[in-house]
DNA sequence: TGTACATCAGTGAACGCGCGTTCACTGATGTAC
DNA sequence: TGTACATCAGTGAACGCGCGTTCACTGATGTAC
């Protein structure tokens, strides 16, 4: 086995080159407007990759295995992009403004990925789309260990602490694409962000 | 003129019979799965309509007319069934428990807008995603007012009443989704879009 | 009042094109003996 | 060690189909005189 001919994406996992590029390539297509992952024709996603379209079939047995491979492609990167995020924001001075800012290298850094997975998050009944509410779960959840385990919000009810997690994940994920809209407003953007993570747990602590 | 032979949607804006099929036809097969406007054809649009395909170059010279008008569509059923939710939640005894039940009315009675509505605000840089913010924008000023003619959010700062407001709509927007996709768990729903607006206010308040 | 003409929504046939899919083939790598 | 065979990613031609678009036409309504 050629160990440049295949790619190392995440967790060990290694898939065939052709099939890496195949699901690459989707992801790329899928991110310009107007686009979904449904919508990327076989033909087109084969020549974005530079295979022949019949390759497509050495790989998935029918259009469908390929959104699930590339939900699957966007699930790893996303929480694999979010521990790093969280790594980097622990060694801040202030935990919020160190994850807002992490957070916001890491949409810059892979815009298509927050694209793709905004869009696709909003198809109702989509397997996909419960892939995607599956990690923005894993993300709250691994948020509420890091604040208990750093004490980082005094706040007991440790459903509450998950629901604001998720609805503040949420809100950081919805407002990615405002920074991919207009990068120049970063600072103004990473100003509110902040200034709603800290309303909410506010919010939270005085409603108890 | 023949009165029947034409429809009134709204602010008393009257389009031909059949230009107003097409838009209503685009809006129904944009709100399918894994659909979105502008992956809709023009041919699928006027079968869905009872139109002959060439029918729609008689009302759009180009498709992306077509995308405008939906989007126009929309922002004003939305506009007006977001008004009616604001008039009925004044009478409720509680303003936030009225307007989050109303507002789930609404979302029940028109599902495949609010589907369009979500799908077409993650289209990065398309004019559709410009219109569809100025709906939020809309919409977060008119409960701005309501507020503050009501007295019913103890808030001196008019911008950061506004952020919230916006916040907030966005979060009912988004939240819309899970409705339609899980009907049955609507009471559910209801107490956490509750206690989000209370907590976001009680936030706001104690950020102060 | 009637007649002629312009306008306009809607129709049906025809076009070239890219799509998804099938088929038979190639060439490299791994495996059995 | 060499030889034969199986496996598998990738290729190229061919298919039928629905698409967007153009064209010439119809029939109803509105308007000028």
């Amino acid at each position: 086995m050629n160990p440049t001919s295949k790619k190392q994406p995440h967790e060990g996992i290694v898939l065939p080159a052709g099939k890496q590029k195949l699901i690459d390539a989707a992801l790329r297509l899928a991110a310009r407007d107007g686009m979904s992952l449904s919508s990327v024709g076989l033909r087109e996603m084969a020549r974005e990759a530079g295979l022949n379209h019949n390759t497509f079939y050495r790989h998935f047995q029918r259009p469908e295995e390929l959104l699930q491979a590339a939900a699957d492609e966007v699930a790893a990167q996303i929480m694999a992009g979010m521990k790093e995020v969280r790594r980097r924001a622990a060694r801040h001075a202030d935990a919020t403004v160190g994850a807002v800012e992490y957070f916001l290298d890491f949409v810059q850094a892979n815009p298509q990925i927050f694209v793709v997975f905004a869009r696709e998050l909003n198809c109702i009944a989509s397997p996909i789309r419960a892939v995607l509410l599956g990690v923005l779960n894993g993300i709250a959840d691994e948020s509420v260990e890091q604040i208990n385990a750093r004490n980082l919000v005094p706040l007991k009810d440790p459903e509450l602490l998950f629901q604001v997690s998720l609805d503040i994940t949420n809100y950081l994920f919805a407002r990615s694409l405002d920074l991919i809209d207009r990068p120049k407003e970063r600072k103004q953007l990473a100003a509110q962000l902040v200034a709603h993570i800290r309303r909410q747990f506010l919010g939270a602590i005085a409603s108890r």
